[in-house]
DNA sequence: TCAAAAGTGTTAATAGTACACCCATGA
DNA sequence: TCATGGGTGTACTATTAACACTTTTGA
């Protein structure tokens, strides 16, 4: 029917890289990889593109089938495409970030697949070119957060102003003068503060929450 | 060998879309679509991936051999993998934009190939997704226009201001103040004076040139 | 002589950066 | 009472935006 039956067909896999916030620092979802090649090796999130499924679908599932997670931010990054990138076969990979919300991931799914948690400043040596593809995402998800309200999806519903500025401060990699931030975040519309207060600390702070 | 025999190939093309500058406008490179489906509709320039060569390759390839350019500024767009993207088979596109220099590239493959330039604020409708990938790629490269000499890429080696200012204007779709454009020029240390002259306007025009 | 494009400065508004002290409270 | 984190304002600097006239010269 089509003209294509004389071009080669590929393995198409996706990587996911989920980061979350957690006790003060931006973190990356990883596991061991399941099978050969590198086998055991430390690995981004991922699988392979079924025939019945949009690319984008495919991050999806992969999402829930690790996470439980639906309805994430999400965003593609790019497609891998170096012949050797894979020692085993030749995959294509395409790569996407998600951004969630630590406190609502299953914890059952995370010990079936055995995921943890790794500090994205401190990521071990992972399978193939994966550290590759959390440079590029960190760096993505810098650029947004200057003008999306991405925090959203990394943070509780209700959040101290000291938190959301250690988030700023731990994507940016950089440290943040409170006043200027405060004013910042005060100018945003998309945040907003609430009568509550989150008392673990002894003065109390107010809690804010995205619109 | 390895684990993935159970998991489903695809066919993978490269879509490319070829940025020039031409007669004041920023065009984008079409042809027609040479095999079904889609046979005779506008498309991109494309090809599908090679099992010896990189993706990466892959789109210098097809660039090369659509204009005869090497060496050409070119970025990764994104992958598109909807399942019925096209309709004849699934494939899934990896898509590149480049920024050429009209002069330099090859009417001859022109001719060979039918392409056309249009412009890219009248794109005729293209098949498939390749609509989304044009728009999708304008956005992208006047978020880098900011930032980045990529003009050097679509101008001749001199170039006089009125030029670069159209260039700029054309790309990111809005009339920028003369004298304020010019400053802006002069306080990037990546253009500079030369002491060479356009004729082609009755007082005459200092040309310019990227470093 | 005049049409056409080249060239040139100043001011106002906005955004960003630097900086230090008082407050409320639980232990 | 004091240690802890919460909360606040001002001055300076850099960047961006708005705005109009003179110059040169080929036709």
């Amino acid at each position: 029917m089509t003209a294509y039956k004389s071009y080669p067909k590929f393995y198409v896999s996706v990587d996911c890289i989920i980061f979350g916030f957690k006790d003060g620092r931006l973190k990356v979802l990883i596991h061991q990889r399941p099978y050969e090649p590198g086998l055991g090796e430390h690995s981004l999130i991922g699988g392979f593109v079924q025939t019945n499924e949009s690319v984008d679908s495919s991050a999806k599932r992969i999402l829930k089938e690790f996470t439980g997670l639906d309805n994430v931010y999400m965003q593609q990054l790019a497609a891998y495409g170096e012949v050797e990138r894979d020692p085993g076969e030749r995959v294509i990979s395409v790569v996407y970030y998600a951004l969630i919300n630590v406190d609502n991931y299953d914890t059952h799914l995370a010990d079936i697949h055995k995921t943890q948690w790794v500090d994205v400043d401190q990521m071990p040596t992972l399978c193939f070119d994966h550290n590759d593809m959390v440079q590029k995402a960190r760096h993505m998800i810098g650029e947004n957060i200057k003008n999306q309200p991405i925090g959203s999806n990394l943070l509780p519903r209700y959040f101290t102003l000291s938190l959301l500025q250690t988030l700023y401060e731990s994507i940016l990699g950089t440290s943040i003068d409170k006043r200027n931030f405060r004013r910042a975040i005060s100018e945003k519309d998309y945040i907003q503060a609430t009568n509550l207060v989150d008392r673990s600390s002894r003065r109390g702070a107010t809690l804010y929450r995205f619109k």
